[in-house]
RNA sequence: GAGCCGGUAGCUCAGUCGGUAGAGCAACGCCCUUUUAAGGCGUGGGUCCUGGGUUCGAGUCCCAGCCGGCUCACCA
């Protein structure tokens, strides 16, 4: 069947060619405008209103335009088509009379999914569409395939390409039929667009690190590992980007961000994908306030840049505005305010499992949806995030940074000074979801030194996304690194949020899908 | 990794009680010189995800597997 129609297909290139016009063989084609801006300018252009004997005066002006052939209609001795540049799209009208033998027969062996030039003038047809007259008509490209192109009225589309597994394999197929795909996914370029200036403009440095490492640092996760034949060795994947940047800092040049591909060797779900697009930026003699400051400025330009305000339309809260300050508030006593306990409960970790008990927190847990089991739980650190994303970050819809996160999850960060089992760190939540992880970077190579033991231990016991012990950046460290913030943003959880996308894989043109056969 | 749901024509879907496969769009042929989900007449098109099983007979029931979706787990 599907062999049938490539035939067919085929038959009718090679009858172009025969007529002299293989669409292949066109290298170029000038275009005026976008469909998009032949559309605006209409307005401007006294174009004859569908009056088809007006041959009158000077004529009205000769334009071109390209695209995709996404409706057909032939009428015998005229057609309609609409062409789409991706963009937008415009009718065009072809007469036997106009075109010629040759161009008229070229117009009835065009399919949906050619690509085709024209040339003519814009009118107004009878039933007041906007449209090319053409005079000339030019095959760019052959089809093979019958696209699942939709059909459309007053907005409303019929028959696209609705199966969700096919839009995320076939991805070309899924920007050509729909609409709202393309513009999440064209709108995270231009989010990761502006987040460049943004940085650029605040005289940040942009740096690419190694991706291949031999010690993935930076974060907690497994690592991809991969084999190096020069040197018969193997190396890892990054999993994130921290180590090196701070390494850039402790080489004195004093702000410096990447936004590149990290790699993390766990599950996908819908706020995960196992290659994924951080962001990460360091800025010398500035701490975690520095980190919110720039963050909320950073939302702010990025919206005003991609949106033209810094008042989004996301989730359920209607609109947030992005200009206001975040709200900041402090980890500890969040929990406490929403879960019932108190700041003593959470002093060790025994305590903490009994007061769990003892004021039945695990039940209230269950009625939020959350599942909490103290056997899992072997340190007050872990236990305590537990807290968190249980009780805590389903109340945080508006933009909320919440600071002070425990010691044992924050290997990279300085320590609270009013409260050493705390760190000075914060993430920054937006609709439940955590967008951003900062804190003022240790730089005291001695207690970082104490901080990779602590973790080895970890490692030792089994945890296999403890940080691992870096030589080479205890090295950089003893070196003197001056005061440092530093933030980290998953560019896809930034897109996700300012798209309003509820899955991960509809703001990456190629997520990660498991081969078929 | 677990539970639930799904996979039928190129696309979107229907398919009853188990009786041998349907519609619209797309495609092909003919008609039609302002149509627009164009229209009219006609035609072709299927590995019913894969492999077993039950049965006289399986798209349908059973088992196993593959791929996907959702939820959970994992992911500080």
């Amino acid at each position: 069947m599907s062999e049938d129609i490539r035939e067919i297909r085929l038959q009718k290139l090679a009858r172009m060619r025969e007529l002299g016009h293989d669409p292949f063989s066109v290298e170029e084609f000038k275009r005026t405008a976008s469909a998009k801006e032949l559309l605006e300018w209409f307005d401007d252009l006294t174009a004859p209103r569908g009056d088809e004997d007006d041959e009158s005066t000077d004529g009205p002006p000769i334009i071109s335009f390209a695209g995709r052939v996404v409706s057909y209609r032939d009428m015998g001795k005229a057609g309609f088509a609409h062409l789409s540049d991706g963009d937008g799209k415009i009718q065009i009208y072809c007469r036997k009379d106009e075109l010629g033998e040759v161009g008229w027969e070229l117009y009835q062996l065009l399919d949906i999914g050619d690509h085709v030039g024209v040339e003519g003038f814009m009118f107004l047809t009878k039933t007041g569409e906007k449209s090319i007259h053409v005079k000339q008509l030019v095959p760019l490209s052959k089809s093979l395939q019958t696209l699942p192109i939709g059909k459309e009225k007053d907005g409303q589309q019929w028959y696209g390409l609705e199966d969700v597994e096919q839009r995320y394999r076939h991805r070309h197929l899924d920007l050509i039929t729909n609409p709202e795909a393309r513009k999440a996914l064209i709108d995270r370029a231009k989010i990761v667009s502006a987040v460049r200036r943004y940085f650029d403009g605040a005289g940040y440095l942009e740096v690419e690190t190694p991706l291949l490492q031999v010690v993935a640092g930076g974060a907690a996760a497994r690592p991809f590992t991969t084999q190096y034949n020069a040197y018969d060795m193997e190396v890892k994947l990054r999993i994130s980007l921290e180590l090196y940047l701070k390494r850039l800092i402790c080489g004195d040049i004093p702000a410096v961000y990447e936004i590149g591909r990290v790699f993390r060797n766990e599950g996908v779900s819908n706020r995960h994908n196992p290659e994924f697009t951080l962001l990460e930026f360091y800025e010398a003699y500035t701490n975690l306030e520095g980190m919110m400051r720039r963050v909320e400025d950073m939302f702010k330009f990025v919206a005003e840049e991609v949106y033209g305000s810094t008042t989004c339309e996301i989730g359920p809260l209607g609109p947030i505005d992005l200009a206001k300050p975040w709200r900041r508030v402090d980890l500890l006593d969040e929990i406490c305010a929403q879960s019932g306990l108190e700041r003593d409960d959470l002093s060790d970790l025994d305590q903490a499992k009994a007061a769990i008990k003892a004021k039945g927190i695990i039940d209230k847990a269950h009625q939020l949806g959350g599942h909490i089991d103290l056997n899992k739980e072997d340190n007050l650190g872990g236990l305590i995030e537990k807290l968190l994303e249980v009780f805590v970050e389903p109340t945080l819809q508006e933009p909320i940074f919440v600071v002070g996160y425990p010691i044992e999850t924050s290997p990279l960060a300085k320590k609270d000074p009013n409260n050493p089992r705390m760190t000075r760190r914060f993430e920054g939540y937006i609709l439940g979801r955590e967008i951003c992880n900062a804190f003022s970077e240790i730089n005291d190579p001695i207690d970082q030194k104490e901080r990779f033991e602590q973790q080895a231990t970890e490692i030792a016991k089994g945890d296999d996304e403890a940080h691992p012990y870096d030589e080479e950046f205890l090295y950089a460290l003893e070196g003197g690194m001056p005061p440092t913030g530093g933030c980290g943003i998953g560019m896809e959880r930034l897109a996700m949020v300012l798209t309003g996308s509820d899955h991960i894989r509809e703001i990456m043109f190629f997520p990660m899908m498991k081969p078929r056969e």
